[in-house]
DNA sequence: AAATAAATTTAGACAAAGCTAAAAATATGT
DNA sequence: ACATATTTTTAGCTTTGTCTAAATTTATTT
């Protein structure tokens, strides 16, 4: 398997919503930055190797072994995120990159031992689930901080949008993962809330709020 | 850079003994387990870019340049042996593989602070020297146990085969690095020779005194 | 100094992964 | 239903890195 085909199944299983829904090519070729012809190319390929069904003109997903084969890179890569933060001191927002190529490296044993090293760690700096080595994870009941009402409260448990600009935006903000949130108002113009955390008080758009995983208390 | 001419300067600069001697396309063929028609069209292509000084017929060597991005690679890579040893419990013999893939990940900050978490190694699990961020390393004083004499002691400092079956042996022996070794009696006929380290003796063949560096005590 | 051997390079293929431009299939609007 | 727009595929070309087989250069024998 080489590093492209990984980084196909990879993004073939997030636009496909962990493996359900089938995805269009075009599709594919925005979410890796390349041409649609080239997702042609590859998808024949791939479907050579029984890792996706692929029919013309049809769209294509995953097959069980190509589901699988995604979740271990999705793990590595979590996995290495988790390193960066945790023992190299790496801030969330600068982790992403170099995941994307350590997700890649090949042995069975670096992975188990850096998850032990880890201390199996369930989730990754943006709040997203670490299958196990069976490709199993735990699913956590999430809601986006904009779905919330005033008088809600919740915890922050994780981000949709983890480019740097948006994550740097929250921790100049103080907001984090497990961060007590409670919603003291809200705009019906622009959606826009009133949320407390930690002691102080907050404006957020609805951008903000609507990239914001918490989970409800209650 | 690409992988491919990562490993081509690495290999390179091994052959030249640290970039001093030119070396052969065949040599070279060799120690990559390639062809040599193949390393001549990469021998094209790193002279090119001016990292070899290359004619054709006549051999190669590496210019600054090129040894400078070698040395870089061979930092990475003893840095992740340091790691894997230190951090993961991996034995010296399982290390080689997993570094040669993880020495091409590119990111200044991730080797730097690797290289800070790991305490600024100046040895790697081997007893090679880890070049600094400027390609300069400590060079130490070492010697092959086969040339000390009986009555001679010293303490072991490095491998010259680090093939995990040599690494093994030693292992079972107890020998390590930091051993104290003395070496008691020598035989003219085989070079094989008896030697005391940890309370023990042991009577070690040419080929295993001749794979191991030592620092001698005066 | 030839003849032979060894080392090295060239020529021509191939696979992976990308691209552009053109063709074909599917979807949409009137 | 038909014209138009959109999506997708095909055809053909490029680069990297590999290979085999043939040609060429250099080294070694006789
Ligand atoms: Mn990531
Ligand atoms: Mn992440
Ligand atoms: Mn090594
Ligand atoms: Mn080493």
């Amino acid at each position: 398997m080489t590093q492209s085909e990984e980084n196909y199944l990879k993004g073939i299983y997030h636009l496909s919503h962990a493996g359900q829904q089938s995805v269009a090519t075009n599709a594919i070729a925005e979410h890796m930055e390349t041409k649609p012809s080239s997702v042609t190319d590859m998808l024949k390929r791939l479907a050579e190797k029984g890792l996706v069904d692929y029919q013309r003109y049809k769209g294509v997903s995953l097959t069980e072994s190509g589901a699988q084969s995604a979740l271990k890179v999705i793990r590595k890569h979590r996995l290495w995120e988790v390193f960066l933060v945790e023992k190299l001191d790496f801030s969330w927002d600068e982790v992403h990159e170099v995941a994307e190529q350590l997700e890649h490296i090949k042995s069975e044993q670096l992975i188990d031992r850096l998850d032990a090293h880890l201390d199996y760690p369930d989730f990754d700096p943006h709040g997203d689930p670490i299958p196990d080595k069976d490709g199993k994870f735990k699913a956590r009941e999430k809601r986006l901080l904009s779905s919330l009402r005033p008088g809600d409260t919740g915890v922050c448990i994780g981000v949709k949008d983890s480019s740097s600009p948006f994550l740097r935006f929250l921790d100049k903000y103080g907001i984090a993962l497990g961060s007590e949130i409670s919603v003291t108002a809200k705009e019906e113009f622009d959606d826009s809330m009133a949320i407390r955390l930690g002691g102080q008080d907050l404006q957020i758009s609805h951008q903000i709020a609507s990239n914001l995983f918490v989970k409800p208390n209650r």
